[in-house]
DNA sequence: AAGTAGGAGGGTT
DNA sequence: AACCCTCCTACTT
């Protein structure tokens, strides 16, 4: 077990000295919550495959010792916006044009690190059925958002070091008191809560009066409108994952979208997502793939015409 | 050893 | 009643 990439995520970075950025930093957190925001980011990065845009944002090179580790490693073409900041800045006379350009682009990198985080948010929420307000939380959404960034980032399983909180005690802990419960990842996991808070916050602040953002998901401080405590399907669950291979690739991913046929690379992570998702701490594949099995008699699922081991083929695809 | 198939019983909604 | 969850045996890869 265990299969996939470990310590990717075992981030040794810890606080990492960022650029004084130009986002807005939500009030009620003076300990500068964006690094967290970037330091997020950053771990997704190099989950995904996108590390150019870390090139040049400040980060010191994660002092090599994650290197060649499972992937190879393939060093992307480097982003020619980005690099200006390395480069090219031996005259005096282009500094100011080149700061200039830097800050530029730095904005729209950082744009796009917020959006990309809001939408990963935006998933998990929907995946696990909570607010994306943290201090909404209850305590049983506060368990299931810690095994979900456990999973997510691989962290070692300090959940029960927070049992009986709810989003409203965590949100008010200091990191120092993360430690104290969980010694091991609890700065970390106090890192995630910082990025979900500022999410939140970023939030409210965007839409007081008109909400231009109904097509996500979140239109006021209630998020979920569509499917809000229905119990979710197995089938739709799959789907969600499918969708966001940016995210669940590694679990499940389409073999062939269009006919709906679908590979589960992972299938232990998949049924833990999935008993995440469901409050089942015991599920596995064993049970996960039983349920899949009622579909065949449904008309939902079935196996394709060419049987393979964890492939399955929805029988209509969307 | 892990995945596939489906019966059976129970729980939650 | 629908939709799992759990446990099970038998079979296949």
């Amino acid at each position: 077990m265990g299969s996939a990439s470990p310590g990717l995520t075992a981030l040794p970075h810890g606080r990492l000295a960022q650029p004084d950025a130009t986002l807005p930093s939500p009030p009620t957190t003076p300990e500068q919550p964006l690094p967290a925001f970037c330091l997020h980011y950053f771990d997704m990065l190099y989950s995904e495959d996108i590390a150019w845009a870390t090139k040049g944002m400040g980060e010191p090179s994660q002092s090599g010792a994650q290197e060649g580790r499972g992937e190879p490693q393939k060093e992307p073409e480097q982003c020619p916006i980005i690099d200006s900041q390395g480069l090219g800045l031996g005259a005096e006379g282009d500094l100011q044009a080149s700061l200039h350009l830097e800050e530029h682009s730095l904005e729209q990198v950082q744009s796009m690190v917020v959006g990309e985080v809001l939408k990963d948010i935006e998933t998990a929420c929907k995946l696990l059925n909570i607010a994306a307000d943290p201090v909404d939380w209850s305590p049983g959404n506060v368990q299931k958002w810690i095994l979900w960034t456990e999973h997510q980032y691989r962290l070692p399983q300090i959940g029960k070091s927070f049992q009986e909180l709810s989003g409203k005690d965590l949100c008010a802990m200091s990191e120092e008191q993360f430690c104290q419960r969980s010694p091991a990842g609890g700065d970390i996991l106090h890192a995630h809560l910082d990025i979900w808070k500022s999410a939140a916050w970023m939030k409210e602040k965007a839409a007081p009066g008109d909400m231009r953002y109904c097509d996500a998901s979140w239109v006021d401080s209630e998020v979920d409108s569509s499917c809000a405590g229905q119990p979710i399907h197995l089938w739709q669950f799959l789907k969600e994952l499918l969708l966001k291979p940016h995210n669940y690739g590694r679990f499940i991913r389409w073999l062939n979208k269009e006919k709906g046929i679908f590979k589960i690379e992972d299938s232990a992570q998949v049924a833990r997502l999935w008993g995440i998702r469901k409050n089942r701490p015991a599920m596995n594949y064993d049970k996960l793939s039983r349920s899949i099995r009622q579909y065949y008699k449904k008309g939902i699922i079935r196996k394709p015409d060419i049987s393979q081991r964890l492939v399955y083929q929805f029988v209509h695809p969307v």
